[in-house]
DNA sequence: CGGAAGTTTGATACCGATCAACCGATGTGG
DNA sequence: CCACATCGGTTGATCGGTATCAAACTTCCG
């Protein structure tokens, strides 16, 4: 949990076109190398923040997987998303000064820890930044009108149907295969995401099995019909 | 839908502590004024913008009352949020410089525009604008994982507490009674919101009737007891 | 190796969706 | 101004999808 005083470049960093903003000049690319502090390892099972702690910085995700999620007293938890490397996390703090979500390692993780009020000084100086700190939150804005979409329209086979495809697509635009995936999250975590029960997310998984959509061995999933799936997103509640 | 070229201000607006810093200099505020372009006048039942859209601005809304929602090609409708005076639109335009949902107004409305370039230009400027733009995009994001609670793990009559607990709330903020209100959205606006059906949206209003927790006429609420409400959101699905 | 955690599958219950009928309010044109 | 059409809302009956409860199995990990 110790912060770990390394010194870190974005200029260089393989992940950059997903974290910052593209087409900087060397000078500004030099500037940005600054947002970065350090960065942390997390633990699998561990924490990077709270719910209630104050928030300092946001996390940019180097190595590993993360799930965010909210909690309340009488003992009801929902998670609100499944974050892997390039995604940023920690926007929620920004409004009240403290976190108001617990964002948990599912894998031995990295971060790259950028202080706001650094990033806020460095995106007055360099407009690129800026837009981009503005598209990021506006992402995650965007991103969650289509989670709600889908919790508040969709059915079991639907909303599984949809995880899959937006995971794979997630992983592939990172260089992984568009058809094999290993899910870092139990059950019960992809039903607390999509409002569903973990036994109806195994009896589903087991339903697109029994279909031939997709092959499961544990965590490993294999989509054997991409199209399949996309069908059953896009199917109407039909009548 | 013509714009209106009015010059307004926001220094004067009595609607500022809601949509702008507090706590500016004379001199800042006097630039503030310069992020509302003009105002526009919006009909009810009338976009104010529509998915696909060009991005060029957000909006404070000033009076009236406005739903957003998106509509997938097979014919599903999800209303996102529904917002009042004083409340800022729009920002789900900014990562794709398109808009990705509608914003139709419930009633006659006005908004400012402010152009989202002079925003970013003057954010650069005044700090305390460029901090307040970061907290109403967190803010709007925080209001978004609330909403996937409620659509992940409420029961009906829950959710239902939690929207007639949110919609005064933020009507009391803004001066109006704590137990009354007058809905400007259909049940089945209200449905899509909170992901039932419009029957049970009105079955719900009608066991609340029974219990005696609210009076309903129409559209007109009169909340009788709040601790209820409030008991029926926090009760754990008890088992 | 043993226990805990995670997963699958079955049986049953229940909440909310669906289908349908009716009612009341609103608004429009003759 | 009234007749009538339309839209929104309520209520009832029934159906179906997911939750719940339960048991057995597998995998993981100390």
């Amino acid at each position: 949990m110790k912060p770990e005083a390394i010194k870190v470049a974005c200029s260089n960093c393989n992940l950059r076109e997903l974290c910052m903003p593209l087409g900087l000049s060397t000078e500004e690319l030099n500037r940005i190398d600054d947002v970065v502090a350090t960065r942390r390892k997390v633990k699998r099972g561990t924490p990077l923040f709270r719910n209630g702690e104050k928030f300092t910085s946001l996390y940019a995700i180097r190595t590993g997987f993360f799930k965010t999620c909210i909690a309340t007293e009488d003992g009801r938890d929902q998670v609100t998303g499944f974050q892997m490397a390039g995604e940023i996390i920690g926007l929620d703090g920004i409004v009240n000064d403290q976190h108001t979500c617990d964002a948990v390692a599912l894998e031995d993780a990295e971060v790259c820890v950028m202080p706001f009020d650094r990033i806020e000084e460095l995106s007055r100086e360099v407009n690129a930044l800026q837009h981009h700190v503005h598209k990021i939150m506006s992402r995650e804005i965007v991103r969650e009108h289509g989670v709600m979409l889908l919790l508040g329209s969709m059915r079991a086979e639907e909303r599984l149907a949809a995880f899959l495809l937006n995971l794979v697509q997630r992983l592939h635009a990172r260089g992984f295969s568009q058809s094999e995936l290993v899910l870092r999250m139990t059950r019960e975590e992809i039903g607390s995401y999509l409002g569903l029960k973990l036994e109806t997310v195994s009896r589903t998984f087991s339903k697109f099995v029994e279909d031939g959509i997709v092959e499961v061995r544990q965590r490993h999933v294999r989509i054997l019909d991409t199209d399949a799936l996309k069908r059953i997103v896009n199917a109407q509640s039909c009548h």
